[in-house]
RNA sequence: UGACCCAUGGUGUAAAGGUAGCACGAGUGAUUUUGGUUCACUCGGUCUAGGUUCGAAUCCUGGUGGGUCAACCA
């Protein structure tokens, strides 16, 4: 059965295989997933997520949950929470290995001091202008710092001073003394701490120096004793140091390995943009459903399994990509086909009254809750003379390739009768269908003897009388342009925000869905996948549409 | 105009020097109590110019195109 992915590795495996069969690291493997929590985890996360818990799980190893905590001003508990409950339920677990990187600020100001004393790192007062006006640029070498060559006392007694709290922000940092001719700008000499009398969310007000990321960053995997730090392409330039640090400091050495980041058509990745969008209320929160944010996804209807799905055929490579919307409706559609219900719903009614069927009579029509799964069951719907079609379903003078119903044409009922339209009634001043009067063929009913006769269309229906009232909610994609962030000339890429992303309609839906035991997702007939929003209740019925069925209908016309 | 990275159908991703495959997409047909689903078939690709080799998507060189890097962010 497993017989091909007996040769087919993506890069990060090949790697991962080799040091296995060379025994770096006594062959083992151990990843993280680390996150900066100041912001909410999207489906580019996911893709990450996905590969460093995957090969974890592949190769029998490990997989930390790190919180990359090393600027206090922009992350919050609100953020620590709503990315672990994200990667809870995509379905992953870090078991016992839980960790902070502000848990390692102990450590990595003993690590900064072994540096200073070989001389490897310093003292700078420098502002930050200057600093950046001495680094150079990337064809033109930079200008070393007048306080590069402080001895080691001075540094070492300044950097204990920048500890206690004895100097105002930015007056100071730590920089590593490595080349400021490098071709390379992080190998400049950058920065290592810097002062900052901010209150960090965990750490509290402990520290008023901070490590940046590329001082925090691979120490904390060597401490973790990551084998394999799997990391996104903009983090390439920054390996040489990465590598730096662990040598120069003497530690366990991980592997950087860096992969292309998720690009999706039709929407924006970047944590800014997104953060832009619900500050400034172009989206209800972080959960929207039309956000890529995971929790937008799960609000949305989207599974773990669609999304990890999702993950696993996208695939990992280091060249640029844009992968298709289409891909990602794909999986939830392949997914939601097999384990929803089906359900009865009428978006945008018209009413079909069944003129030769008794007036009081309400009939139970059986019918299956799901074609792919005999074992979800059946269910009854109440059938009588009045019902409500989709508008859409007739036409008064249709084309030959149109299936519904039509004057004179036959069409079945699904679950219930073959009916055939007599007439209309309309409204004398609009114009518009009010009714379509039918008659029905008792002899059709589904299930009987004689009800297997071919028509040409099935609709989907309910009774009047028992149908429950819902509101809809119609997503669309949130940009109109499908690279938001290719802008043209003058425009942001909010100019590119898709006005009609959400309709909000009132649809007719059959009574069984309000029984208990029902699924919290449903095939709506013909119209799509949808889910219960969390803000439903028995009382205000609230669908979100996940993803619009395929609708070859619909390009015909 | 520096360093580094990347280049396979429309979109992704495989092929460890030996048949360019898979998925999405698009198209055609069959089945179908929804035109969905399912099934079958089809479409379509190695950026370019040289070189090495019996043989190159794969190795080498040049070109072209794209990306990353000049935060006291990550």
């Amino acid at each position: 059965m497993e017989e091909q992915s007996a040769r087919s590795l993506n890069f990060i495996e090949e790697i991962i295989e080799e040091d296995i069969r060379n025994g770096v690291n006594e062959s083992r493997v151990h990843t993280r997933f680390p996150p900066e929590p100041n912001g909410y985890l999207h489906i580019g996360h996911a893709k990450s997520i996905c590969l460093n818990f995957g090969l974890g799980k592949k190769y029998n190893g490990k997989t930390n949950l790190r919180f990359d905590d090393t600027n206090p001003v922009k992350e919050d508990v609100e953020y620590v929470d709503s990315i672990m409950e994200d990667v809870r339920w995509l379905g992953f677990d870090w078991e016992d290995r839980l960790f902070y990187a502000s848990d390692y600020f102990e450590q990595l100001y003993a690590y900064a001091v072994i540096l200073i004393r070989k001389e490897k790192a310093y003292v700078c007062d420098m502002t930050a202008e200057e600093m950046s006006e001495t680094r150079g640029a990337p064809t033109r070498p930079g200008k070393e710092s007048p306080y590069r060559s402080r001895s080691v006392e001075e540094n070492i007694d300044l950097f204990a001073r920048m500890r206690a709290g004895e100097f105002p922000d930015g007056s100071r940092v730590l920089r590593a003394k490595i080349d400021m001719a490098s071709p390379n700008m992080h190998m400049r000499d950058p920065v290592l701490y810097r002062i900052l009398h901010a209150h960090h969310h965990r750490t509290g007000d402990q520290w008023c120096i901070y490590p940046m990321y590329d001082f925090a960053h691979g120490q904390s995997d060597s401490i973790e004793r990551i084998t394999h730090s799997i990391c996104t392409l903009e983090f390439e330039v920054h390996r040489p140091l990465y590598d730096w640090f662990i040598r120069e400091i003497g530690l366990y050495v991980p592997r950087q390995i860096e992969f292309a980041r998720l690009n999706v058509t039709y929407t924006v990745m970047s944590k800014r943009k997104l953060l832009e969008l619900v500050q400034q209320g172009y989206v209800n929160g972080w959960d929207d459903p039309r956000m890529p944010t995971i929790c937008g996804l799960r609000r949305r209807g989207f599974t773990p399994e669609s999304i990890r799905n999702f993950a696993e055929t996208i695939g990992v490579a280091k060249r640029d990509n844009v992968i298709d919307v289409s891909l990602l409706e794909f999986c939830i559609r392949e997914d939601l086909n097999r384990r929803t219900n089906r359900l009865m719903a009428v978006l945008n009614p018209v009413r079909v009254v069944i003129d030769n069927y008794p007036d009081e009579l309400v009939e139970e029509m059986e019918s299956v809750n799901n074609p792919e799964d005999e074992s979800k069951g059946k269910r009854k719907m109440p059938f009588s003379k009045s019902l409500l079609i989709e508008r859409d379903d007739f036409m008064e003078d249709p084309p030959n390739k149109f299936f519904r119903l039509a004057p004179g044409r036959e069409v079945r009922l699904k679950s219930a009768y073959i009916i055939k339209c007599e007439s209309v009634v309309k409204n004398p001043e609009t114009g518009e269908i009010t009714e379509i009067h039918c008659t029905y063929d008792p002899q059709t009913k589904s299930g009987m003897p004689e009800s297997n006769r071919k028509v040409k269309g099935t609709l989907h229906w309910v009774s009047e009388k028992q149908a429950v009232k819902a509101e809809i909610r119609l997503y669309d994609r949130l940009f109109t342009r499908e690279n938001p962030d290719d802008i043209e000339e003058g425009k942001t890429y909010k100019d590119y925000l898709n006005p009609d992303s959400l309709k909000v309609i009132t649809g007719m839906i059959e009574p069984a869905v309000l029984t208990p035991g029902n699924f919290d997702k449903y095939q709506f007939e013909r119209t799509g996948y949808f889910s219960v929003d969390k803000d439903s209740t028995p009382q205000n019925l609230v669908f979100n549409r996940v993803v619009p069925l395929k609708d070859s209908w619909a390009k015909a016309k």
